[in-house]
DNA sequence: TTACTTAGTGTCAAAAGAACACTAAGTAAA
DNA sequence: TTTACTTAGTGTTCTTTTGACACTAAGTAA
């Protein structure tokens, strides 16, 4: 099992940020996983390991997702590569990283099937002693998260597939951290034409049920073929 | 100088898309380098090599760069880390890949010192015998350009430090392949306040000389700070 | 029946964006 | 020295987009 190579090599890892929310549409949370073993063992840690031959990124970085945490399937994107020779006391390590969103109920309490502990993080605690360059890397995708939310609709693989107007809404104030006009909303994201009436209501609420929305992306697709642009 | 490790690694390089704009004007270089060795050999790349341990990877960009180039302290920003199996045929080889920004005449006809052949190509020639992934590579270099030039002040990166507003004009008309008009590109450029008038103008010019400008990165970084987006 | 909760809707004013054409300043050539 | 040529530089108007703002509708629970 054991290579050699005529020069050393940097080791190469993919680490995912996996950001989920809650029906409850409170906060935004991380999913952390508790390290194991030395080095920071322990610690919090974002899931992640190392990558194989012959294995490409996406696919090691869904492997370990799956292995780590049990989530399979889901809105995965490559955020940024780290490769500080100091990130790892061991050796130099380089990070691939990515980050994922999930709907925190479609895996609600997946804990991991690895044996590892598993736990969600509200992001807005900002816990500090995450192991390695964690923190920094939790930071970085934070902010593409946000950047992404406005002209982007990676949103709605935050929600279930069938969504209200209103959980829609707070999931962007939630995020962005500001307030947003009900009205100048609604009329904004329905004018895009990327959203599908389904006809549905809301059940088991105790108020005016709302209607049902499910992001179209056959619509949107099209839409950007002919040049339109998201923004929220 | 060989190393042995428990695992088999991928190996890891960084390669580098170099954009430049002559002052003349009329179009978006990216510079290539005729590549010496198997496998390929004869083929125009991207500029890049392996990544040595204990160095950073934005450091092993810029050590390739001037190695190859000639380039130094020139913008650079991470791209994307490119690392399906099959990239390369001789071995597992991942990519982590940058574009640097330059403007052509600070540079013009460096030849690499390194004795390999490097030359400008015209980006609209769309070159397609490009070595490994290249031309992808390229491909997602220049959406990434033209989406970061909307949103980010990067385009002043590619003019020279004086510059007269319809030469800032002409880069973007140029990158984004549409045309400006005149009257609000100077309004818009203007009222952000980020631009410093120098109080010269142009010189050795057969027509009325514009007035030249600098980009304000002090006021620019200020205004960052206090809530402002950069956008054209 | 009443209280409570969230859903859903329109108008107006302000700001931003898009379209549009001429004069100014300099060089070069007749 | 006049004329032709080239690019610099400038405002106004109309249209579109954005932002502020408050009430009625529909349902559940007490």
């Amino acid at each position: 099992m054991s290579a050699t190579y005529l020069h050393p090599r940097p080791a190469l890892t993919v680490d995912c940020v996996i950001f989920g929310l809650n029906t409850g549409l409170d906060e935004l949370w991380v999913l952390l996983v508790e390290r194991g073993q030395k080095p920071f063992k322990g610690r919090w840690a974002i899931p992640g390991g190392f990558v194989r031959v012959g294995e490409s990124l996406e696919t090691a970085a869904r492997r370990e997702l799956d292995e780590e945490t049990g989530l399979r399937d889901v809105f995965l994107e490559q955020l940024y590569t780290f490769g500080e020779p100091d990130r790892d006391p061991r050796e130099h390590v380089v990070s691939v990283t990515y980050y994922a969103l999930v709907n925190l109920d479609d895996y609600e309490l997946e804990a991991g099937t690895d044996a590892k502990k598993a736990a969600w993080f509200p992001v807005k605690r900002r816990e500090k002693e995450l192991a390695f360059d964690h923190r920094r890397i939790l930071d970085v995708a934070l902010a593409r998260l946000r950047g992404k939310l406005s002209y982007q609709p990676v949103g709605f693989e935050l929600l279930p597939r069938k969504f209200t107007l209103s959980q829609l809404q707070r999931l962007y104030e939630i995020i962005l951290e500001q307030p947003v006009d009900k009205r100048n909303f609604r009329k904004k994201v329905l004018a895009m034409g990327i959203l599908r009436d389904l006809g549905e209501v809301q059940e088991n609420v105790r108020h005016r049920a709302a209607k049902l929305y499910a992001f179209d992306e056959k619509a949107y697709r099209q839409k950007e073929k002919a040049g339109f642009h998201f923004e929220l």
